[in-house]
DNA sequence: ACTGTAACCTGCAGGC
DNA sequence: TGCCTGCAGGTTACAG
């Protein structure tokens, strides 16, 4: 549907679609995990072609392998390959699947004729897996399990965020090994792993935390952990934020972009005290939060 | 070892 | 109408 502006409906479509921008980050990937994993366990890849950039020419490797489970950390998507004939008990390689800005996978039925698709990968029962990506900012990668030595954010990856042993007292002491803003430390993924723009911003306005705060304190930094945990929840639970280009592999968009309260509301009141919400760029990135609840 | 920054990439919106 | 510019941002290479 194109919008237009020239009438009500097509106003506030047009309001609409400016706030709208895709992001993949944990909640979405685990999103697309579990849907993905049961429709392709079991299958064997035939064949593959790729985009010719070395962003993506490496998925060929994955040819010629049986899919054993889709697993997930982080943002990285990690599709164990078992060899075929079958004779280790473990897989021995892993698919690696980066969705970058606006990347997705699908099953489909017939060969997509799409040119924003990097990789289509045939499966033996006829169906296709298929990684489109239109910005081209994602990554496919197939590795020895494990061995994420090509991929350093991933090789030097945090822990999960609903990891039971991360604790308010190690996300301490992972936070002040930087100096760095803590939005910025976030998105390094080295304190913890998964969070991007969108969620870093919803965590940081619920915990009440300045983005460009250097230093937090322990108290703090639990804070932080635990609305970290309930933003990543929350959105998991309405099976990902929906932004432009993001699609489950079902196909269907997901339900978080109304639970939204800080990110990509700038100009606007904060729900918790009435304060216009400030926009400015942190660090390259565009960064909404609160200057009363979040004052340093 | 750490920090900050440009680059990668494309569609879209806004200005003129 | 259409061209031009800026913007979105996860990751990586690179300079300091």
């Amino acid at each position: 549907m194109q919008p237009n502006p020239t009438s009500r409906v097509g106003r506030v479509l047009h309001q609409v679609k400016r706030y709208v921008g895709p992001v993949p980050e944990l909640p979405e990937v685990e999103t697309v995990r579990r849907q993905l994993e049961p429709l392709v366990v079991g299958a064997r890849i035939t064949t593959c072609e790729t985009h010719p950039s070395p962003r993506f020419s490496d998925a060929v490797l994955a040819a010629g392998n049986r899919i054993h489970r889709v697993n997930r950390r982080g943002k990285y998507l990690l599709v164990g390959l078992h060899a075929v004939p079958t004779t280790d008990v473990l897989p021995t390689r892993e698919l690696v699947i980066h969705l970058g800005m606006t990347g997705g996978v699908n099953i489909a039925t017939s060969p997509p004729d799409d040119p924003y698709v990097r990789a289509c990968w045939s499966l033996d029962d006829g169906r296709y897996m298929v990684f489109r990506d239109v910005r081209r900012f994602g990554r496919l990668a197939v590795v020895a399990t494990g061995d994420y030595s090509s991929l350093p954010t991933l090789h030097r990856l945090g822990p999960e965020p609903f990891d039971p042993s991360l604790d308010g007292s190690a996300f301490h002491s992972a936070l002040t090994a930087s100096r760095r803003h803590v939005k910025t430390s976030l998105l390094s993924q080295r304190p913890i792993a998964g969070v991007g723009n969108i969620y870093a911003d919803e965590a940081l306005w619920r915990a009440r935390i300045s983005p460009s705060a250097r230093r937090v304190g322990r108290e703090r930094a639990t804070r932080l952990l635990a609305n970290i945990r309930k933003v990543l929840g929350e959105a998991i639970a309405n099976d990902g934020t929906t932004l432009r280009d993001y699609r489950t592999p079902d196909g269907e968009t997901g339900r978080n972009q109304s639970h939204l309260d800080c990110y990509g509301r700038g100009g606007q009141p904060c729900r918790l005290c009435g304060t216009k919400l400030a926009t400015r760029q942190l660090d390259q990135r565009t960064t909404t939060w609160c200057p009363s609840c979040q004052a340093r």
